[in-house]
DNA sequence: CATGAATGAGTATTCATTCAT
DNA sequence: TATGAATGAATACTCATTCAT
């Protein structure tokens, strides 16, 4: 009986698993409005009935999936970078790095970037990210390294250049990528 | 006794007019799925049918729209820096202040931005004043006044803030603004 | 003074005439269902609005409508067939005859008469000229030279024909016609 | 557990063959424009929505239903009468025969055959059976037996008469129908 | 009176959600 | 659980009618 029971339960957790990580791509793509149940359905490869025993509403399908979406974005990493006894300067380089290499390699990275980029515009989510951004730049530009100008609008510059890319690789098939020097440019002097 | 000819085509002109303009904003905001003609209409304050006297369907307003919002930006405008008798790097700073000004008076420019970068990236238009930038910045790179790489890239980078600052505009009330100095930055060498 | 409010009533029934005229042919042929107002004025050459100044709504000019091509179709002719001194066997040629020459040279007799008897199949006009035909059907089967049977049937028969061919010169450019004798022959012996 | 594949097909093919069913003698009643969803719907005892999953609109609807009248119609029978070694007299009194009879107890007949004619007379189908009938005629022209003249006209002539009675059952409840024997008539020599 | 642009109630169509299997 | 046909509320679109000119 346990055994079943746990073995019910793994069944659940993967069809679940397999319902977010297919939508965190097509929402982001089409956005909440331009999301049928049935296409999204057809994408997954499972029928419309099945995504209702997971989740109540597309709605809640799409709450569900911002909520990982921040995990599956840099937050915790970036904040790493942020506690390392290191020079801003290598720290925003470090990010950039990180930041580029997991858009190239990663769909799900770049997903999760593009909706929650999304719903902070729509002031749905809080900035997270953007703060612990503006902390280093603060530090760079004590240190010299970075250029002047309010950090909160260097952070959501530099965010925003992120964001930006993320859309590309979701949209369009061979787009050009920036490097991680480009990116860091944007925050570092020369 | 009827209404005189002309008088019915400047009516005509004139509503069309003011159901386009108040489109571009509520498209460009709202998406074309989440756009529902009876709130679209509400918005440009007409009945639901008015609209259907202009346009065939949503899909031909929404297009529509799209060729206008060609016009509502730059495009002209930015060919005009382009032949000007003027170094890179000052054809850089003026389409830039261009832009910027733009941006900030004028929403309209704003959502032409961001509709037509919304269709490049559906790939459903073609890339004309990104060929112009491209130009320009091969020009400047001789000079030596713009930073190296890829012409196409440095090109796409830069228009790709502009939408971003779009699409913060359309989206946040109080959003902050990059300056004109901080956008010419990213194709400019300090 | 009076001799303009004359002019004036002459024109208001030219007018509505007009619109009278045109909308039986175009009713006859599309139904009320499948008439619209703004086809059936462009149609008549008028504009939409007009046709309310002298009708209060599609429903009351099809009723005129009816009203007329009662007047329109045989019914008083018809009459005065069956009052004339002569057999039954003459009536109903006299009657084939009038019935087809009208229908082929005057699209709104087939108008007239296709009205008729849609109305009719819908319970909504009584069965005038029906009647009629059924008393000189009566004295032609006393006579011996119409074919026995169901007075009420026959006369049914008959202009069910008619009808027939009064929807096929509606709708089709180059029908075939039957001749007086083979509509005759439905009643009569040989 | 799912459904199985065969029996998701023949709900599929219940439902369409229903809705397909119902809908010739809703539409060969109240015509294309005089048919709204929303009733027919009800008519059919199913959703609106329903409709859509098996047609993509009231117009293939429509389409799809006159498709199917001309096999509900007599043709194929029709055709076995033409090929019987017997005389064109005897075929043209077994389908007088089989029409009037089919008429009388099944209004589904009597809706396939009123709207493949309506149809004809909109010039959008071809004229199937009215040839074979032609060569019944002719036939019958050569034995002596079948009157003289055009054998199109007549053949038009004689389907024109079922077309007649078809309208006649599907709009009124207690109409007076002709015989098999009236029918034949309008081919027959007395 | 005549016009035709505008209206909004009515109709067609879509799509998130349910439910019998 | 998983399925997909069915549902009906929401949305797109049409058309009889009105009204300012």
């Amino acid at each position: 009986m346990p055994k079943s029971q746990e073995r019910c339960q793994e069944i659940r957790e993967e069809t679940k698993s397999l319902i977010i990580k297919k939508s965190i791509l097509y929402f982001a793509k089409n956005g909440f409005a331009g999301t049928k149940i049935s296409e999204l359905s057809k994408h997954i490869g499972i029928a419309q009935g099945t995504i209702y025993i997971y989740f109540k509403s597309k709605e809640e399908l799409y709450s569900e999936i911002f909520a990982i979406s921040d995990k599956v974005c840099g937050s915790e990493k970036l904040n790493s970078f942020s506690r390392l006894p290191i020079s801003a300067e290598l720290k925003i380089k470090m990010l950039s790095d990180y930041v580029i290499k997991s858009l190239k390699k990663d769909e799900m990275f770049a997903a999760g970037i593009a909706l929650y980029t999304q719903r902070l515009l729509e002031g749905q989510a809080d900035t997270g990210f953007y703060k612990t951004t503006e902390k280093i730049i603060k530090e760079g530009q004590k240190e010299g390294s970075v250029v002047p100008g309010s950090a909160r609008k260097l952070s959501e510059f530099y965010w925003g250049v992120v964001y930006l890319y993320a859309v590309k690789i979701l949209y369009m098939a061979d787009t050009t990528m920036i490097t991680s020097e480009d990116l860091s440019r944007i925050l570092l002097e020369d």
